[in-house]
DNA sequence: GCGACAG
DNA sequence: ATCTTGTCGC
């Protein structure tokens, strides 16, 4: 099965297709999904010590033909996906880096009319396409897949990071900053840094036993007193747990709030908008 | 009827 | 997501 949407046309958007259209294909997709671990390496492989400083821009790709870089060349490769938008003319400037070993190896981007309006629970129907559409423009091939929402935290256990990770057969995990659906084990106000809990199938995820372990809420920053930082839900997409969701996002931060990857991909997504604005 | 609802 | 300055605290 070739890794590319044209494999999967019907998960593409329609306009003409109706909400219940939708809904049936993002079962049939979520019946396609695994969520269980088939990575190939662990959390630690893909651990990130040292956040980049995003106050002077972001940093370059590293030159690979210049092989002065200390990083590992075996080390798997982390894509980290987001999206900007251009509401005037309603389009999506995706942008997505690919980082090995803690580098950055590659920076690329796509911008894509938007054909769906944003409703929750269908949002893979307006952002899948122009995700997608980023992702082809890399030459790196990704090891994982960090995505910008739900995975399994939805519905119908068929988010974003679902989404895509299916239609390209990648591991792949959801990042979200607020919660969908489905009920954390404990309260997540004020929490340790490190902290995490389980979030649990509620009678809204129509196609999961209430109770299952669909993602966690995971504290990935916090100031010692004061001000409160919200914590992230995690959630797997495709090819992983929701127990090594969890490790992946928290070896992938790096004293931030968001991961790496995502943090990366948000400023790249903004530059190039920025870029684009300049101009026509 | 009312509330809830990723980005 | 986006519209946006200052401001409180480490």
């Amino acid at each position: 099965m070739p890794p590319n949407s044209l494999a999967h046309p019907e998960f593409l958007p329609d306009p003409d297709r109706s909400r219940e259209e939708m809904e049936s294909l993002q079962r049939e997709l979520a019946a396609e999904a695994t969520f269980a671990d088939e990575l190939g390496f662990a959390p630690d492989d893909v651990a990130i010590d040292e956040a980049a400083d995003l106050s002077e821009g972001l940093p370059p790709a590293a030159d690979e033909t210049a092989a002065a870089s200390s990083a590992d060349p075996d080390a798997p490769v982390v894509v980290g996906i987001d999206q900007a938008f251009r509401s005037e003319r309603d389009e999506a400037v995706s942008a997505a880096v690919a980082i090995r070993d803690g580098t950055v190896v590659e920076y690329a981007h796509a911008v894509t009319p938007l054909s769906i309006p944003y409703v929750p629970g269908l949002l893979a129907f307006r952002e899948g396409e122009p995700m997608l559409a980023a992702l082809a423009n890399l030459s790196v091939t990704p090891d994982l897949l960090v995505c910008d929402g739900s995975g399994r935290i939805h519905y119908r256990q068929a988010g974003l990071a679902t989404h895509v990770g299916v239609i390209r057969d990648l591991p792949s995990v959801g990042v979200a900053k607020s919660l969908l659906c489905g009920e954390p084990d404990e309260p997540v106000e004020k929490r340790p840094e490190g902290w995490r809990t389980p979030i649990r199938a509620a009678d809204s995820v129509t196609t999961a036993e209430p109770g299952t372990v669909i993602g966690h809420a995971y504290q990935s920053r916090q100031y010692p007193n004061s001000r409160r930082v919200n914590p992230l839900y995690v959630s797997p997409g495709h090819r992983v747990s929701a127990g090594t969701t969890v490790d992946l996002v928290a070896a992938l931060c790096a004293g931030y709030k968001l991961p790496e990857p995502t943090r990366l991909a948000d400023a790249h997504a903004d530059r190039v908008k920025r870029r684009l604005g300049e101009n026509d």
